[in-house]
DNA sequence: AAAATGCATCTACCATACAAGATTGCGAAA
DNA sequence: TTTCGCAATCTTGTATGGTAGATGCATTTT
């Protein structure tokens, strides 16, 4: 449920400052301090402030009252839950979608997992990613909860940190075999199929996470 | 996942607002300004207009850059979207309590339901509805998902402004009698059973929204 | 030598002044 | 009477100075 403010610096450090941190340039436990990121980024100190207020609020950074800010260092507990939490809103969504397919939802999926073979064939990464993504808001698209999917993507940032430090482990040629399974069933009206294929797909990235606690245990709590 | 910033006039700016409009003191389509909260308070408009940009995050307000800012009125389609995220997790949570109760589970939650069966007695409807809430987050705790009950708390206060333009409507003895559907069915294991009655516990409120839209059409958008 | 203390120097918090966009209402002109 | 335009006055956004609290280190004291 989130406001907008377009257009103000406030909103462009945000901006930048979340990218930062979700590619790991800020890395969990850095200090940074409003006069810091104010002089580097040219402004005054008060858009600063804000920015890491609204960056606070998103679990990214932890403002210690006079002492200092810092980038919020990530929490297996909390990443579990917000596995948790993803897992529950899609496996409704998926249930409600296979529960009552809407005519053009097959060619819908249909074509997004094309768009996808597309990406992996050219290695465009990046480009996958983005698909991937834009699978999973189309179904709660379908479902017409697409703010769910927002409030996702939001708790999605923490993945997000996890998944940039395993980059390229990733297999998309499986990702999109797990897309088609879940594309078929909801085709088919097969709500049970659909559920398991939606649980298994998530579950595949689960076992990344203790391996990249050993591997950069500073960037844990 | 939020923060905590205790102590500061910033922090108990926000607990104040978020009362009132909760509360409905502060009616959605109201407008306010930093000046005018600040007078209030008697403070600045600095932690105002902090306070504001976490409530804007939050939900509840809306900030229009350069124009004012507004209570924001309660969006039909978001109560419905934000029932479908609590849905969505509670009964993921009642699954997974269901599917491997702890030995004091059925004691907990038995406990539970008797101090709201003496709080409907006693005719105490805010002790009620705090018992009410705890039912629910101590089945989180007992999932070992404490945080996702956080995250739904912040969304009911969308619901819970529906629910204060509806008081006395509500029947504690059914909620009561539907807790301990939950309850047996959670102590016998069976998964299906306790889905089914949370589903159905959660769905009883839905009828009110549209009498309520009718009653109070200037609240909503 | 070890512990306690005071000070320099960080930090975020708050207050205030100014800037710039948006609104409102009044008055003039058609 | 209606419409257009301008100016006073709202609003939030931004910049900056000052304050209190926390930290680390040097100095002093035991």
């Amino acid at each position: 449920m989130g406001e907008v403010l377009e257009g103000t610096i406030a909103f462009r450090v945000v901006g930048a400052l979340r990218d930062d941190i979700v590619s790991m340039v800020l890395k969990p436990g850095d200090v940074i301090s409003e006069s810091d990121i104010a002089a580097r980024y040219g402004v005054s100190r008060q858009p600063v402030r804000e920015a890491f207020i609204r960056l606070a609020q998103q679990g990214l950074l932890l403002i210690r009252p006079k002492r200092a800010t810092v980038v919020k260092k990530i929490s297996p507990d909390g990443v579990r839950q917000s596995r948790f939490i993803r897992e529950s809103i899609e496996v409704e969504i998926i249930r409600r979608v296979a529960t009552d397919p809407g005519p053009e939802t097959t060619l819908i999926l249909t074509d997004l997992i094309a768009d996808q073979e597309a990406a992996s064939s050219a290695n465009d990464s990046r480009r996958f990613h983005r698909q991937d993504e834009l699978f999973h808001r189309t179904l709660a698209r379908l479902a017409g909860v697409e703010y769910a999917w927002q409030l996702i993507d939001d708790h999605k940032m923490q993945l997000d940190r996890v998944r940039y430090l395993t980059l390229g482990v990733s297999s998309s040629q499986r990702a999109i075999a797990e897309h088609k399974l879940i594309a078929e069933a909801v085709s088919k009206g097969d709500v049970v199929a659909a559920e398991a294929a939606m649980r298994a797909h998530l579950a595949r990235a689960e076992v990344l996470l203790s391996q990249t606690i050993e591997d950069f245990p500073d960037y844990f709590e």
